[in-house]
DNA sequence: GCTCTTTGTTTCGATCTCGAATCAATTGGC
DNA sequence: GCCAATTGATTCGAGATCGAAACAAAGAGC
């Protein structure tokens, strides 16, 4: 059970899950906010703004305002070093991570995102 | 050889396809303008302005859009239906399939698009 | 021929992002 | 203690995008 083998069926995945997304009401992140999300969830801790600046080759600024963003979103949560004032660490949250588990759920199965359109019923 | 099997391994493919188009130096277009020009080289024509936006399940000005900085990144033409003068084809081009190609060569190996710096050198 | 419908584009104000430069806060060297 | 270096945030003007509405052009129906 091969997922993708050929050049052709790599793409059409990628076209799938793409118009997944676009389709969606998820909120559309940037590229940028997408590879920001997905290092602080896949890749090991700490991590900094300078430390992502240079992994992802973009100034600091952008960095912040893509933290701005995902922050506002609840997708990661900023919170000083102790040890070190200067440093940012950004950490995962339960949202971001959902997020993400969805984003999954939609590459390996091509399925759209269930709908959390009852989360008030309870 | 799968590419992918876990939830895990697909959100790590993406990450690597997706923190490599970011420090690449290739445009970076929307998740809008991504899904039209797939939805374009990889689904059948011809394709309109009023199919791809019930496509991707946008309003017709955000196709009009994507299809200017499209056309003026050279990715996707414009050709108006002969037979029916409201409507506009969106084409495929060299450019835009050179693009894609690509990104399929690093969504299947992962390695950073071969640069074409020495364009000129011939 | 005239009107209604369809198709794609343009306008509008609001919001967002960008890169470069500047700023504020903290730390380290001496 | 004091000054330079480091880190992250902010400002700035320019440019892009957004949804909704208004618009222009072409075709269809009678």
């Amino acid at each position: 059970m091969e997922l993708v083998q050929t050049q052709v069926e790599a793409l059409d995945l990628w076209r799938r899950v793409t118009v997944t997304t676009v389709r969606s009401d998820a909120p559309d992140l940037t590229a940028r906010q997408l590879a920001v999300l997905m290092t602080v969830r896949l890749q090991p801790a700490p991590h900094t703004v300078r430390g992502l600046a240079a992994a992802l080759n973009v100034g600091k600024p952008a960095i912040t305002r893509a933290l701005d963003t995902l922050t506002r979103l609840g997708f990661v949560q900023r919170r000083r070093d102790p040890k070190d004032g200067r440093n940012v660490f950004v950490e995962r949250t339960d949202k971001g991570d959902a997020f993400l588990d969805q984003l999954g759920h939609t590459i390996l199965t091509g399925d759209a995102p269930a709908r959390p359109r009852l989360e008030l019923a309870s």
